[in-house]
DNA sequence: TCAAAATGATAGTAAAGCTATCATAATAAA
DNA sequence: TTTATTATGATAGCTTTACTATCATTTTGA
């Protein structure tokens, strides 16, 4: 089965919908795999251009540089994971069960995947993971920010915050708590994998289950 | 009054040691205010030299480079806040005031500091917040980690989880909760200030406070 | 089938990142 | 105080990155 899902986004993150072209298409797929391969840093246009045998004039028609491309790919994940959660919790109603939902998703949305096929999803994850920040810490974060690039994360935190509004309404961090779940997760993902020292999750291949319940037990703690 | 602190770092930081010269203590002094000023994206080895009216190629005798030299400035700060911490905690011995005295220092360590005259701690926790991440946040993590050039975060961490212990012992994620600490002061000061919409912290100038309130409040919750 | 749009090919510029070499200034040892 | 050593400055140059411009060639779709 494959879903046909359209993610749509800010139309300032791109000179032209990536997503409506072959060679668009195979920019997004193969600066995934490259990003996740090599780093942020060492990536660029000029690579990407030879990797998918296109020239850099014609990645450039797409995106302005490569820091909105990762701004591009960033949202893309927001949006996903806002969607997986929509439709995920559509007839659940216990807010507790609802955030168990969103924590899975948060720690493992790569596993179950409906799948775009120009998106693996699961790199797309890692990228998040490890250069996702570097999408909004820059001195541009502020204009950037007026332009509406960081709807998608702020909308994906606000519906998460409702859900936390939801189990405790009385509680007075509901959008610390959202972002704070989020960037914890892909934190704590990372230090295990990285800094192991700075974390109690093990470096295991399937320690994300360890984050999960880790987020759980936070949440129950913090709220019930 | 001024308290001569010497903070020393892993020799793999630099080529030679800043410390102990004019021009490097010149190098430190002002690529923490250019960082603060432009971002680390723009700053370059260039326009420091001609900052402080020296040449490219003198500064590249003290730092490799300038992720580098980010390195440097993110350890010094860690040793700064550590030490901080165990000034501060020396004769104290309830945990639970420890633990206070440890989220002060994560959010405002900044305003009550002993003095480093080449050093503007204030603007240092500045690129902390703002820069901070990149500097562990690259392909070279784990042969830098190698290296020992995370040690003095790993220390901080390590002094924290400590507490946490001391406080609780049953609790399973004192590393996690550590590291979450220093990060999620930096984040939601962060956010406050650029994406107000993923906190409820204020954008107000004190809101330090209400970090220092939410930090209080979430190890409340999660230890007692 | 033919005009418009998309892509490719090529070239070129400015800045960033880094290295090398030699000259001069500061300092420390004799 | 002289001399040797070390630190810094001055200058040049090289490679890569980031980006733009122009024109040729495909592809597409009205």
């Amino acid at each position: 089965m494959s879903i046909e899902i359209k993610i749509s986004l800010n139309e300032g993150l791109y000179l032209k919908e990536p997503q409506e072209s072959k060679l668009g298409k195979n920019i997004i797929k193969h600066s995934i795999l490259m990003i996740d391969k090599f780093g942020f840093e060492s990536f660029n246009f000029k690579k990407l251009a030879k990797e998918i045998n296109s020239t850099e004039a014609s990645i450039y028609r797409y995106f302005e540089n490569k820091h909105l491309l990762l701004l591009f790919l960033v949202n893309w994940y927001w949006e996903w994971v806002s969607y997986l959660i929509r439709i995920n919790t559509m007839n659940v109603d216990d807010p507790q069960k609802k955030i168990h939902i969103i924590i899975h998703s948060f720690v493992s949305a790569s596993k179950d995947n409906p799948g775009v096929v120009y998106v693996n999803e699961s790199k797309l994850h890692n990228i998040v993971i490890s250069e996702g920040m570097k999408a909004y810490h820059t001195k541009e974060v502020d204009n950037e920010n007026s332009k509406g690039f960081f709807k998608s994360y702020k909308n994906l935190v606000k519906s998460v915050s409702d859900v936390i509004s939801e189990i405790n309404s009385t509680f007075k961090y509901p959008f610390a708590l959202a972002t704070n779940l989020f960037e914890m997760s892909n934190n704590q993902i990372y230090f295990a994998k990285h800094l192991p020292k700075l974390t109690d999750i093990s470096s295991e291949e399937d320690n994300v289950n360890e984050v999960e319940d880790m987020l759980n037990y936070f949440i129950e703690k913090l709220l019930i």
